[in-house]
RNA sequence: CGGGGUGUAGCGUAGCCCGGUAUCGCGCUUGGUUUGGGACCAAGAGGUCGUCAGUUCGAAUCUGGCCACCCCGACCA
């Protein structure tokens, strides 16, 4: 009956799917490749801009907005990067429809009304961003420029997942100048920072900060720096990444300044990013076959309360009686939501409520209105429990806190049993398809070792840890010597 | 772009082989009884059967073109 959703064990990625759409997070768009972001999970969304962005100012940067098109010219500047995106981009060609001759009622595209030059629409900023720093950089006084935007990318995927993968995503995509190369690695390394503290602070999802092998950076970049999550199917996410571009895009644009010394320099760039996919990270890291788990830190109602009454009369003696707890509730700062409608039963809205991944359901009736009590419902560990009334509300926010912690702890053991260390390619095959996950594994270092890999097994290097301890070994595809394990896994 | 599949009410489907304008469930509307874990009964509303053409007295059903979507592959920071 009602909004049941596929088991996780039966068909993980039809669980995910159609967990989506039943929680009323998104759904598919007539537009081929593109969702439609639903009320709850933009507002999802919201809370996540909202810290993120309170993060980003608070280590001193500003937001700008840059435009949706890029001329062709100005997309190619930068070689690497033009490459990179040239297969997935989007064109605009003409700028007019007209009525067509032939059939009335219909448009088409005006063959005189075409462009002199192509737009491309954004895959990534960086060319319209680093052509508008040319204008803003003459001297090492106008530096750094740390600036951020939140904006809509365009990027032509050939097969899309809501969220994961879509044509059209939001983002947002900080974008830095910097006179010295050690202050943009600095700044590159402190947003990787940002980002993970957000991922394992927010969105309770333990993250793996390391660096990009050269086969998976980003075009353009020196280097690349990600987080990358664990999902409860055994596939890695990469949640965020951090670019430092050394002086590439610079170069390209010819960004310089003039230093103390009066000399010319380009400047030293880096860019940092994080999209609608973390929504996929957020949901596939926690939730289970009844619906969404989410943390309170970004649940956009964190208490719901289910009156139970059998007619009017009982109705309003339970709202007369709840209203100063719900009032108690707002005052401190949370988001609650009374669900007094008559038209479900209150099994209904328990279900209802658990598919949308409220933290803490509280439910009242005529019982409870005797003996002066509430039952208190955790949404992460489905137990229940009976509080006083008069009490209640100064112990939700310690129960928030309690959840937050406690699906983060359960996340990360999760992530920390689903590490595998392995010293043979045997091995190393074994552990993908029986148990999957990340494994730690010696890399020759050569992105001919990656690619076979990666054609034989379908896993990929995710990332070189940060903090990976030098060991001496030997690469489980070629033998040859290997100074540190590096993390490999099957990916979304 | 290759290989396979599907298109019937808001959603999920039956019917198609063997032509006679459409089945069932969920949801929706109305009324009543219900309400501490996804209520029940009754009465309703809703479909040019993806699209265009052809065959036929007659097409959801047969034939051809087109379009869209899904799966596998290729591709993918």
């Amino acid at each position: 009956m009602g909004k049941e959703i596929p088991s996780r064990q039966e068909d993980y990625s039809l669980w995910y799917n159609e967990l989506v759409k039943k929680a009323d997070l998104a759904e598919h768009s007539d537009v081929r490749g593109c969702m439609v972001i639903k009320p709850y999970g933009y507002s999802i969304w919201e809370k996540m801009k909202q810290a993120l962005d309170k993060m980003f100012k608070d280590t001193g940067h500003v937001n700008a907005y840059f435009p949706l098109f890029v001329p062709k010219s100005m997309f190619e500047a930068e070689e690497q990067n033009a490459e990179g995106f040239a297969k997935e981009c989007a064109i605009v060609t003409h700028y007019r429809l007209k009525n067509d001759p032939e059939k009335k009622g219909k448009l088409i595209v005006d063959p005189a009304a075409k462009l002199e030059e192509e737009l491309v629409v954004r895959p990534t900023s960086e060319a319209i961003i680093w052509s508008t720093y040319k204008k803003w950089i003459q001297s090492y006084r106008d530096l750094p420029l740390l600036i951020n935007q939140w904006a809509n990318v365009v990027r032509w995927e050939m097969r899309t997942r809501l969220f994961l993968r879509t044509a059209e995503f939001l983002w947002q995509e900080g974008h830095t100048a910097h006179t010295t190369a050690a202050e943009a690695i600095a700044e590159t390394k402190q947003m990787l920072d940002v980002y993970a503290a957000f991922a394992e602070q927010y969105m309770a999802v333990p993250v793996i900060k390391g660096k990009k092998s050269e086969g998976e950076k980003f075009p353009g970049a020196i280097d690349t720096y990600c987080i990358e999550g664990m999902m409860q199917d055994g596939k890695a996410l990469q949640a965020g990444t951090s670019h430092f571009l050394g002086q590439n895009f610079a170069k390209a644009f010819d960004v310089q300044y003039a230093g103390k010394d009066g000399k010319l320099e380009y400047v030293w760039g880096t860019s940092w990013g994080v999209s609608t996919r973390l929504m996929g990270a957020l949901i596939m890291a926690h939730s289970d076959d009844d619906g969404l788990i989410l943390p309170p830190k970004l649940a956009p109602i964190h208490v719901v309360i289910v009156p139970i009454f059998r007619n009017d009369d009982e109705l309003t003696k339970i709202t007369e009686k709840i209203n100063p707890v719900i009032e108690a509730l707002r005052q401190q700062g949370l988001s609650v939501k009374f669900d007094s409608r008559d038209t479900h039963k209150p099994g209904f809205k328990f279900a209802e409520w658990e598919l949308k991944g409220v933290p803490v359901r509280l439910a009242i009736g005529p019982r409870d209105l005797e003996n002066g009590t509430i039952e208190v419902a955790r949404r992460d560990t489905r137990e229940k429990q009976v509080m006083n009334l008069d009490q209640v509300s100064h112990q939700i926010p310690a129960l928030l806190n309690t959840i937050q912690e406690n699906i983060y702890n359960r996340a990360l053991s999760f992530r920390d049993n689903m590490i595998t260390r392995v010293d043979t390619f045997d091995e190393f095959k074994k552990v993908l398809d029986e148990k999957g996950g990340f494994v730690l594994a010696h890399w020759d270092g050569t992105s001919e070792t990656e690619g076979q890999i990666k054609e034989q097994t379908k896993a990929t290097i995710r990332c070189i840890p940060l903090d990976a301890s030098e060991e001496n070994g030997s690469c489980i595809y070629s033998g040859k010597p290997s100074a540190k394990r590096v993390l490999f896994a099957r990916a979304y």
